[in-house]
DNA sequence: AAAGAAAGCAACCGCTCGCTG
DNA sequence: TCAGCGAGCGGTTGCTTTCTT
């Protein structure tokens, strides 16, 4: 007996959300903080199932969330924790504090999991789930450890949880110094983006930044949308894609995107947001300072030395199979 | 240049979990 | 203890864009 839907009452819209929409959620969770999403619809009026306010803005109007290319880090780390964790996404994206676990979906079924199995010589007829072959073991022990796990799910999702808590701050910062120019500054030194919607996820988050800078930095009126209606000429699936350019003021030029998602990021009405966002504080810490976790993640057998050759992902994958095992140690 | 195929992505759906009364 | 509710998660779908012929 499933539960009926969250809005089965009322008529709701569906696909793909409109410049409009998204400034009226935004503008209502600059005023109200993200969360009590049940109250959003009926309070800005937007025809919209609660969840998919929630949705839209985790994976989209968020503040400080990375669009456009993945780094061969960020590759290697959901490959990584792929193979370890399996397709818990929202547990990966925590690795990834910029990242959302749906894009991470995204990109591992569209290219790592196509990678993976181009690079192992997986046929269509052995073409296991590559959840299943990396969190198998692979040695003379036929038994699946992830059988294991499931029995001992409810202990294992608490240990895990409590060191993933424990080690996330930690990690972050390793992360960051690993990748000191990729995981804000897209649009600084790297290469260009190979096709047009990854350039304009950049501009997406780009652009709603801006729009948060201006409200926040103007008074907490709803700007007119009436001057919207058109910017989008077909619904896209660029992710609802603002031509935001059009609706900023002429001073939204100034400011590169950092200092903006950074402007949001301490603006308090985002403090409360659930996803983590990566403390710049933090990345300007310690180089040495890595964690236990991070060990655990690039644990011998060179990983951290890899470069961006594609062997590096066999790598990867093999060793997801030797890491499960030692996970099960670690647990 | 046009049509079809493939790839990529945003959004939806259904389920589970956790909180509250 | 249980039921109801809201939030979150992962799988899937369908639309748009890009590539290939």
């Amino acid at each position: 007996m499933g539960r009926p839907p969250c809005c089965e009452k009322i008529v709701v819209k569906k696909g793909p959300w409109t410049p409009e929409e998204d400034i009226t959620l935004v503008s209502y969770i600059q005023q109200h903080g993200p969360g009590n999403w049940r109250s959003v619809p009926k309070n800005t009026g937007l025809l919209r199932c609660s969840k998919s306010c929630r949705l839209r803005w985790t994976n989209y109007l968020r503040p400080g969330i990375k669009r456009g290319n993945f780094t061969q880090h960020e590759e290697k780390t959901i490959i990584h924790l792929q193979a370890l964790l399996g397709n818990r996404w929202a547990a990966i994206a925590s690795y990834l504090s910029q990242r959302t676990d749906n894009d991470i979906k995204n990109y591992w079924n569209t290219h790592l999991k196509k990678k993976l199995q181009r690079q192992n010589g997986i046929t269509n007829e052995d073409n296991i789930d590559m959840t299943e072959m990396s969190s198998c073991n692979n040695n003379n022990n036929n038994i699946c450890t992830n059988s294991k796990r499931i029995a001992n799910k409810g202990q294992w999702e608490k240990k895990l949880q409590t060191d993933i808590n424990m080690a996330k701050q930690a990690l972050f910062q390793a992360l960051s110094l690993d990748q000191p120019t990729s995981s804000i500054s897209p649009d600084l030194g790297s290469p260009k983006p190979h096709h047009s919607a990854t350039a304009t996820y950049a501009s997406s988050t780009d652009n709603i930044s801006k729009l948060l800078q201006n409200w926040t930095s103007s008074s907490s009126s709803v700007p007119n949308t009436s001057s919207l209606s058109n910017n989008r000429s077909s619904s896209t699936g660029e992710g609802g894609v603002l031509d935001h350019q059009s609706l900023l003021s002429p001073n939204s030029e100034s400011g590169s995107v950092d200092e903006k998602l950074n402007l949001m990021t301490e603006t308090s009405i985002f403090k409360g947001v659930s996803k983590p966002i990566v403390d710049t504080e933090a990345t300007t810490d310690d180089h040495s300072s890595l964690s236990l976790i991070e060990k655990w993640l690039f644990d011998d057998q060179g990983m951290v030395q890899c470069d961006d050759d594609q062997e590096d992902l066999i790598d990867v994958s093999l060793q997801g199979k030797n890491t499960d095992n030692n996970c099960q140690d670690v647990f």
